[in-house]
Formats: structure tokens, C-alpha cells, sequence
DNA sequence: CTAACTGCAAATAATTTGCAGCCGT
DNA sequence: ACGGCTGCAAATTATTTGCAGTTAG
């Protein structure tokens, strides 16, 4: 499950992190987007709600919640941008026409894995497997 | 197989472009290494040869180079840089600490690629995949 | 010869940092 | 009250671009 906004607050108290109005509008963003954003992007859309908000805010909150394990980083072509993160082991298919994220957990990349730290003598530590394509919406127009 | 220096220039002729000293010292340093280099430690190592090349010179060259399809860039980490492309479909194994980088060609993603395709509605046009960790040399010390 | 190439310096773009004042707990 | 948080402006870092001189083909 992908956590709510409520979850991330209760969880930002927990380690001691203060729970101001900027953080709550960030927080609020990303929750209610299915879209990776990119840190100026967000920043667009946390300013209608929180007009005063610098973008070095938006930074810092971002990297705390990376940091906390709330939100990850998604690549889309050279760019990337930040989304919730569910529990557990999971990885991305973007849109790279809208940014529109989808998750999904089974990668089965182990067998691979194990044959391949054979072969190179490798010691694997993780990996980095996201998929790219246009999702429903975006498959019309360009 | 990996494309060797004379390969390389060849197909720049082919194209139609210059095959210029400071592209040479370019192509020889990255032919010659197995590791994964970022713009500026490619530099370095350039000017070795070519003292007097300019960093700007060596990012046209691996721009060029990688339209062209005969390198490609790989993720270190948040950092990324460039590496030789072998033929084909293919992915890397990442050494994090020196960079050193491998190549495998079977993904087997097909399957998966297809079920999510399936299920999320989305058009997939391609995939990311790589694994980091330690190579046999960085294993032992940090 | 001539268009492509090169290097310098300046321009961008993305992200980080120093710092003084503000505010959640 | 106090230490963490915020926003501004300046600093960094990575990469791109304008331009005049150079050179491969």
C-alpha cells in the first residue's frame, strides 16, 4: 500500500522531524498525485496552496522523505522526479509523455542475479529496473 | 562484441564527421577502459594524451559518439557517465566503488514486460535494468 | 577551399549552502 | 525558550551555447 498523508505525518514525528505548514503541503502533493514530479514541478503545484514556500524547502523536504524512505526517485529519460513509495521491495513503470507512475513488486530478478554474480564474481547488491512506455492516456496524441 | 578505436573511427567517417586528434585521444581512452567514466575523469585521463583539449570538446565527442550508438551511458549511483556500447541489447553490472562495469545481454524481461503491459494498460516502449554492487577487485577493502 | 571542429568564456540549469530570523513542541 | 525549520541570496556543479580562429577532407 502506498502510504497516506497521515501515515507520512505520524511517521515524520516519530524521528523527531517538526511538522510544519510547508512540509504538510509537500507532503500533500505527492500524496495526491499518481505522477513522479520533479522537484520545480512540485514546487509549481505546493505553491497554490502554500504561495510562500521557497524551493529550497521543497528540496530539503523531498530529501528528508527520501532519506525516511517515504518517497523514491523515478527515472524518465534524463530526468527524474520523486513519488511515494510503497512498503516493501517494488519498482516503476513511468509514463514519459505525462510522468504517470505504476508500481510493481514481482521483478523476479533473482535467478539472474545469482548467475550473474557467478559469472562476473560480482558481489550484487541491488538493482535498478524501471520500465518505460506511454500509459493509456498518452498512447493517442504525442 | 565490443568495438574496438579503428571500428569507432571508421563509422565516424562513415557519418561524415572529422576524425580529429582530440576525437581520437577520446575514443582511445574509452576504448581502453573497462571502467565507466563520468565527462570530467574522461577528461583527465584525455588530456594526457592531448593536453590541450577542452572539456567542452570531450562532451561533443561523447555526445556524438553515443547518438552514433557506439557508447552508452550507465547510472553510478546518483552519478552516471559513459561506457563503450556493445552490439545490441544489453545491460550493466556497476562495480559502485571503482566503476569498473559489465555487460550481459539476456534480460529475459519479455515475460514480465508483457504482463505488465497487460494489466496497467500501458505501452511499453523499453526498459532500464542494472545491477550494482562490488566487482572481485573492491569486495575486499572499502 | 569550406564546412565542420575546437577552445574560450559566458550562459543555463539543477541543486546545495551560509545565515539570520521564525515557529512547532 | 530552543533547536529545528524557513527563505533569501550566493555558491556549486554539470552541461550547453555563442563565436572567432583552426583544420580535415
Amino acid at each position: 500500500m502506498r502510504p497516506s498523508a497521515k501515515k507520512i505525518a505520524s511517521v515524520l514525528r516519530q524521528k523527531g522531524h517538526k511538522l510544519t505548514a510547508q512540509r504538510r503541503a509537500v507532503i500533500n502533493v505527492v500524496v495526491n498525485s499518481g505522477e513522479h514530479l520533479a522537484p520545480a514541478a512540485l514546487y509549481e503545484r505546493v505553491r497554490r496552496a502554500h504561495p510562500a514556500i521557497g524551493l529550497v524547502t521543497v528540496y530539503r523536504t523531498l530529501e528528508m522523505l527520501h532519506e525516511l524512505g517515504l518517497i523514491c526517485r523515478v527515472h524518465r529519460g534524463e530526468k527524474h522526479g520523486y513519488t511515494l513509495a510503497p512498503s516493501g521491495h517494488h519498482h516503476h513503470l513511468v509514463c514519459t509523455e505525462c510522468g504517470i507512475v505504476a508500481d510493481f513488486t514481482d521483478c523476479d530478478l533473482e535467478v539472474l542475479q545469482q548467475r550473474l554474480s557467478q559469472q562476473t564474481g560480482f558481489k550484487i547488491e541491488g538493482h535498478l529496473l524501471q520500465f518505460l512506455g506511454y500509459c493509456r492516456d498518452c498512447q493517442g496524441g504525442t
